[in-house]
DNA sequence: AGCACGCCGACT
DNA sequence: GTCGGCGTGCTC
């Protein structure tokens, strides 16, 4: 058999010998000898003969297998496309998709021996001793080999040692399988009740009789108090039994019961067109923020699931949006499983194992949900599909979910709904007929909120005639009556902030320019590596470099600065001017640990703070009645970003924050500040004209020639040795211009060209669209002119330029 | 990952 | 002259 290893460094498969009486089949999970260890593997085909380069005694035995039939219908050929599509080996997409601990691999492990030592003690060197200190202080006096090392410095010499003293011995513990959570069950036998029972046993067959007859173990005791001697007795007494049972590690859930709402005739007549489909087809939900997508969602799911059939809901965050997993809970209730990378690696395992039984469910997931294992796929659902957290670009595959949720529609032959108030250019794009052939999206409108509640009315204030005024503050005169009025009508708003580290851009506070880059039509980024490092601005694209003009280059005034404003300070400022107003800070600081979020929300929620002050979260997943004002207090930080979709995101935030105001009965207000108030996403943020602005956007891409009217490649660099990277990059650039098929950007180093110690370049391909990127040797061309020092990892269609 | 092999700096 | 650090390469 031929079995994908789960070893970092082998990515091609490797051959084993299938034992007398084992059966093998491909997608079972092995477990197969490697070197010296077990590792975990992945059965990928039965061969019939050995292959040429290989002699009989080279193939060593499957060890065991330890999983099988994970794998639904089509889903072999989903990871094949995702691995050749995105240009990387199969393992490592096997890995992305399985949750983690399917694979396992043995372990060296070092134990103290039962057996007296033969060298004494005090002959031991410092690093031995160390070690022998770690091993007693726990109970067992085991560890890992790799745990042993990170605590102790002279960990080999010492291992040596203790190894040759007999002190100490090293094993290698054969990989355990995640099991599942077993918990002990009683049941009532029904037997005849036998008179010889003592009080205490009788009490507790009396409980479990008025319980049902079955309880947990645990469940039993604490309602009983009593030990579990007293079970036992019961069960020596045939009056009871005591089982091992599976349970399933899953969320607790927060859900009330909630009710289908009757349809606007917009979400009736969008229902209408989805309901009937049964086989692929991509649709594309255009629908204002307010005018109740989720709604469509739950009532195309419901039909499906009485079907027998499942559906997979992916979104943006799961921690962003509590409030659609408990709308989705509670229509479904324990239909509904819920699966993201922050679950436990017990709770993935169980999930995972459920969603392979062939019941229909409705899982609610992020990105890495696209490839949950479920059999009977009647609808997958993309809420917020312009988001940019469904692209992957940390470890291989770098894939987007809404293209591999497109792969898996058509393999599955079912339909995908793409929704969004501010959908992304591609998916706009793909819905728009071209001329020559029909689309092969269908689009669906809802341009109106629920209940006929308008769209809250967007004031654009010029923050430069607020400075030619003498107002130094973060509040514009405009701002600052909302707040005051806010805070007299006792209503509750959200102020909104852009920050993003120290990878921002120059911009004059006279004149609102920012110092874009003379080779290209982009913002340039300002780096500063250290604190005593001379300020520059970088082009992300050509590599360009130059020192800080003293004068802005448009008006020559002298007030270029560096942009970028915290919640913190806004929270300041808001204590300082409005005492009586109270603030909550929403953002990545406050929101770190599980579960922050949905306290801070229902905080909010419940009235304990009139102002949530915030970052990105406070675009996505917050539908409050009671917010009226929305305050942007700077959109500069996300106009003047330096890639071609600056303008795109830009405005899809600006869109999605303004929607967060007036969703309840009092009319909403919009407040956005900005130095660059003619800016074009400003004015079409204003007008809330998604489509003359998609429009006019395409029209700069297709000029331009960037995505979706040509294909984009980045190929990142990273090495401790800067100029190792530099060195690289430029031979494998100048390797890449040989070629006409397509058009070199860079090398150039990366917006933050230090990260974690490495340094970082990138090299950015066009590709017009006859080319797949796909179709190139990358080995040939780029992975063998890279030494092994420095790593390279390849991003098809990238989102983020790092 | 884990292990072996092989090449350069601090000790007998 | 050796021991032991870790860079490099391989595991069916």
């Amino acid at each position: 058999v031929e079995a994908l290893v789960d070893c970092p460094n082998a990515t091609e498969a490797y051959t084993y010998r299938i034992p007398d009486g084992m059966t093998v089949e491909p997608g079972d999970i092995l477990s197969v000898p490697f070197g010296a260890q077990q590792m975990g593997a992945l059965a990928v085909r039965r061969l019939t003969r050995l292959p040429e380069d290989l002699s009989a005694e080279d193939v060593r035995p499957v060890e065991a297998v330890v999983g099988r039939g994970f794998f639904p219908p089509g889903y072999w050929d989903l990871l094949q496309r995702v691995a050749t599509e995105y240009c990387t080996p199969l393992m490592q997409v096997v890995r992305t998709a399985l949750p983690p601990g399917l694979l396992r691999r043995s372990q060296r492990r070092i134990r103290l021996c039962d057996s007296a030592p033969s060298t004494p003690e005090d002959t031991l060197s410092t690093g031995a001793q160390k070690l022998l200190a770690v091993l007693r202080q726990s109970a067992t006096a085991d560890y890992t080999w790799t745990y042993l090392k990170r605590q102790s410095p002279r960990a080999n010499q010492g291992l040596r040692e203790l190894l040759q003293g007999g002190w100490v011995e090293s094993y290698l513990e054969p990989p355990k399988a995640v099991r599942p959570k077993q918990r002990q069950a009683v049941t009532l036998t029904g037997a005849p009740p036998l008179n010889d029972l003592s009080p205490r046993q009788r009490e507790v067959l009396d409980v479990l009789r008025r319980q049902g007859g079955e309880l947990w173990l645990q469940d039993l005791l604490q309602l009983c108090h009593t030990s579990s001697s007293v079970v036992q007795g019961l069960e020596k007494k045939g009056s009871v039994t005591i089982h091992r049972r599976e349970v399933l590690r899953r969320e607790m859930t927060h859900a009330t019961a909630d009710q289908p709402q009757a349809l606007t005739p917009d979400q009736a007549k969008v229902l209408e067109a989805i309901a009937p489909l049964r086989h692929y087809q991509t649709l594309l939900l255009h629908g204002v923020t307010g005018s109740g997508k989720t709604e469509v969602y739950l009532q195309a799911i419901a039909p499906l699931l009485q079907e027998g059939k499942s559906a997979l809901v992916l979104v943006p965050e799961i921690g962003l949006t509590p409030q659609l997993t408990d709308r989705v809970r509670a229509r479904f209730g324990d239909r509904v499983l819920v699966y993201h990378s922050a679950l436990s690696e017990g709770e993935r395992y169980d999930t995972w194992r459920q969603m392979l039984t062939p019941q229909p469910f409705v899982v609610i997931g992020t990105r890495s949900a696209i490839f949950a294992p479920l059999h009977n796929l009647g609808l997958i659902v993309l809420d917020e599909e312009h988001d940019g957290s469904f692209k992957q670009d940390q470890p291989a595959p770098c894939y987007h979910a809404r293209t591999v949720a497109q792969w898996r529609a058509q393999i599955t032959d079912c339909p995908l709904l793409l929704g969004s108030a501010t959908p992304a250019l591609e998916s706009w794009h793909n819905a728009q007929s071209a001329d020559s052939e029909p689309s092969n999206t269908l689009y669906l409108s809802l341009p109106q909120r629920v209940h006929a509640r308008p769209q809250p009315p967007i004031q654009v204030v010029d923050m430069r005639e607020e400075f030619r005024q003498g107002n130094r503050s973060i509040f514009s005169r405009s701002l600052q009556d909302a707040l005051t009025e806010l805070r007299d009508r006792r209503q509750q708003g959200l102020l909104f902030i852009h920050r993003r580290g120290h990878s921002s851009f120059v911009s004059c506070r006279a004149c609102g320019e920012a110092v874009d880059c003379p080779h290209c039509d982009i913002s340039l980024t300002y780096h500063q590596p250290t604190a005593d490092a001379t300020p520059m601005l970088r082009c992300h694209y050509c590599g360009h470099a130059e020192t800080v003009p003293k004068l802005c280059p448009t008006c020559q005034s002298p007030y270029l600065k560096p942009f970028g404003s915290g919640t913190q300070r806004v929270v300041e400022e808001v204590e300082r001017h409005f005492p009586d107003l109270r603030c909550i800070r929403f953002d990545s600081d406050t929101t770190r640990t599980k579960g922050a979020h949905r306290a801070l929300l229902q905080r909010f929620a419940q009235g304990d703070a009139e102002l949530l002050v915030g970052t990105q979260m406070l675009t996505k997943g917050i539908d409050l009645p009671q917010v009226t004002l929305v305050g942007v207090i700077a959109a500069d930080g996300l106009l003047h970003l330096s890639d071609y979709r600056a303008g795109e995101r830009a405005f899809q935030v600006l869109l999605q924050v303004a929607g967060r105001a007036g969703r309840g009965d009092e009319p909403g207000r919009v407040v956005l500040q900005t130095y660059s108030p003619a800016h074009a996403v400003v004015q079409a943020v204003k007008r809330q004209q998604y489509d003359r602005f998609a429009h006019e956007e395409l029209h700069q891409r297709q000029l331009g020639s960037y995505p979706p009217y040509c294909r984009l490649v980045l190929i990142r660099l990273s090495s401790p040795d800067a100029e190792a990277v530099r060195r690289t990059a430029t031979a494998i650039a100048d390797q890449l211009r040989a070629y006409e098929a397509w058009q070199v950007l860079g090398p150039a180093p990366a917006a933050i060209a230090r990260v974690a110690r490495r340094f970082r370049w990138q090299i950015l391909l066009k590709f017009p669209l006859e080319i797949a990127p796909h179709a190139v040797d990358w080995e040939e061309l780029v992975r063998s002119h890279c030494p092994k020092q420095v790593s390279l990892t390849l991003d098809i269609d990238p989102l983020n330029f790092w």
